[in-house]
DNA sequence: GCCTTCAATTGACTTGTATCAATTCACTGC
DNA sequence: GCAGTGAATTGATACAAGTCAATTGAAGGC
C-alpha cells in the first residue's frame, strides 16, 4: 500500500486518536485492492470477514427483499462501511457494489476486534463511529416516514448544497435512477418531482441542478436539522460521527452565530 | 435502588462483562425514577445528559416533523435507550414518552463516556450494543422501502409469534394507533390491513390475534431473515445486539438445525 | 345506572405513487 | 459516420394509502 493511502485510512477519525501499536495490529492483514465499476463486494446474509475502507470511487449499498431491490446508502471516500456486522461478526444485511472504479482497503475483521480489545480509544472511536451511523439511519427513517417524495427530494437538493458548499448550482454524484432508489422513489417519479420543484425554482440540466429560489426552496422542504444534517462535508468533516456532533453544536448555538466550520467545535482555537 | 434492581441492570449485555470498578463508576451517580404514563422523557433538539435504561413500563420513541408525528421504537423492559446520543455527547434526534408506568435507571453520559475509555471490555460492549441498534435500523429501512404495509402487517405478526414463542394466538403489546404509526401507516390503514389478513386465516378480536393459517400468512408475509430478526426475545437475548448474533447463526446453520437457543451460540455448551 | 371520552372501525373520496408503454436522449462500439 | 444500448422523460392508467366523516364500541367518571 502507498504511503499516502495509508495516510488517508489514518485521517480516518476511526484510526486517528488510536496508538500506533494498536494501528499497526489492526492494519497488519489489511490489504489494497482495486475493482472495476458494477462489482459485488458483498452480498447479503454473507459472513463479513473485512472491515472495507473506501479510498477511491463510489459504492452503493442496498438490500433486496422479493425480487425488488432498494438502495439504502451511497458512500463516497474515505469511509467505511459494514462496521457493525465487523463488530457483531455477523451476516451482512446489506449488498456492497461498485458504481464507478473502486480503491478499497480490506482489513480483517479480527484484527479490528482484537484492536478493539487491546485499546479502549481504539473501541471508543468504533464507538462513535457506530452512534454517527445509526443517527444517520433514524435521520433516513424520520425522512421516509414523514415527508413525501418531492419533500424528499427538494431537501436532498438542499442538504447537497449545504455539504458541498456549493451556490445555488449543486452537482447530483449519481445516476438518477439510483438516486431515485435512495429516496425511495421510481426513476419515473423522480423525474415527476424534479418538474414539480420547477414551481421553485429548480431546474435540472443532466446532473446540473440550478437553485434559482432558494427560499421558495425552503419554505417547501422545511428542512429540519433533526433529519436533514447539513454539516459541511470534506474538510474537517468526514465521518457520520463528526457531522452528527457538528450538527448539535449548531443547533445548540442557535443554528446561525454557531461553530463555522468543524474545528471550531472539534477543537478550543 | 434496590439490590434486584441493580442485578438486572447488571443482567443487561451492556454491562453484563465489565470490572466491578468500571461498573461502579457508570453506575455512580445513577438515580431510579418512577414516571406516570404519558410523560415525555426527553424531547428531540434536547441535549442528552443521561443515559436511560428502561426497568418496567413500555416507551416509545418518536420523531416530528411538520406536524407530524412517527413511532420509531417501542421499548420494553430491560432495555437501553438513547445510546448513540450519550456517546457522542449529541443532541436528541428522537423524543421519549411513557407508554404507562415505568420504572427508569438514569445514569449520567460523562459517567458512560468516563467508563467506556477506563474499560475496554465496557467499551467494546457498548460498540455491540450500538452495533445491534444499527442493524435494527438496517431492518426497518428496508422493510419500509421494500414492503407495502399489509405485508408489514403480516410480518410484524410472525415476528412477535417468534419473540413471544406463542403458538397460533399472539398478543399485541400496544394501542393499534400506536402500532400503525410504528408501522408506519394510519390506525384506519391498520384496520383495513387487518381485514385483508382475513383472507389467510388472521382474526382480530381487540389484542388477541389468532393465527389459523400460519402457512398461508408466511407465504403471503415472505418474510426473511435479512429483514426480519425472529430470534426469541426474553430468556438469553435481551439487546439487540444478542438478536442479532442469533440471526446470524440461525441463517449458518441453514435456519432449521441451527441453534435451539441463545446459549447454544453464545457459549460452547 | 348513565354519560363522557377516546380508540377502533367502516365507507366514500382524494391524493400519492407505482406500473406500463412509448419516446427521446446520450453515450459506446463498430 | 451509424446502429445499439440503456438512461431519462412523458403520458395513460391502476393501485395503494391518506383524509374526512360517521358510527360503533369499550373503559372510566359521576
Amino acid at each position: 500500500m502507498r504511503a499516502c493511502d495509508m495516510d488517508r485510512v489514518k485521517g480516518l477519525p476511526l484510526f486517528a486518536e488510536i496508538a500506533a501499536d494498536t494501528f499497526r495490529v489492526a492494519t497488519a492483514g489489511a490489504h489494497l485492492q482495486r475493482f472495476p465499476a458494477g462489482t459485488m463486494l458483498l452480498l447479503e446474509g454473507d459472513p463479513v470477514d473485512f472491515l472495507y475502507v473506501l479510498l477511491d470511487g463510489q459504492v452503493e449499498l442496498h438490500g433486496t427483499w422479493n425480487d425488488h431491490e432498494t438502495v439504502l446508502a451511497i458512500l463516497r471516500p474515505v469511509s467505511t462501511f459494514i462496521l457493525a456486522a465487523v463488530v457483531l461478526d455477523a451476516d451482512a444485511l446489506m449488498s456492497a457494489r461498485t458504481l464507478e472504479r473502486c480503491e478499497i482497503l480490506m482489513i480483517p475483521g479480527d484484527a479490528i476486534r482484537t484492536a478493539m480489545r487491546l485499546d479502549p480509544r481504539f473501541a471508543m472511536a468504533v464507538s462513535r463511529d457506530l452512534a454517527g451511523c445509526y443517527r444517520g439511519l433514524v435521520r433516513t427513517v424520520k425522512n421516509h416516514k414523514l415527508r413525501n417524495s418531492v419533500e424528499r427530494l427538494a431537501n436532498y437538493l438542499l442538504t447537497l448544497r449545504a455539504a458541498d458548499n456549493s451556490g445555488n448550482v449543486v452537482r447530483l454524484h449519481h445516476e438518477k435512477r439510483v438516486l431515485a432508489s435512495l429516496l425511495g422513489m421510481t426513476p419515473e417519479n423522480l423525474s415527476r418531482a424534479f418538474s414539480a420543484l420547477q414551481a421553485v425554482g429548480v431546474n435540472v440540466q443532466g446532473a446540473v441542478v440550478t437553485l434559482s429560489n432558494v427560499v421558495a426552496l425552503e419554505a417547501l422542504a422545511k428542512p429540519d436539522p433533526l433529519i436533514d444534517n447539513h454539516a459541511p462535508r470534506g474538510g474537517d468533516i468526514v465521518a457520520e460521527a463528526d457531522a452528527e456532533v457538528w450538527s448539535s453544536e449548531w443547533n445548540r448555538a442557535g443554528g446561525v452565530t454557531g461553530p463555522r466550520t468543524a474545528s471550531a467545535g472539534k477543537r478550543n482555537d
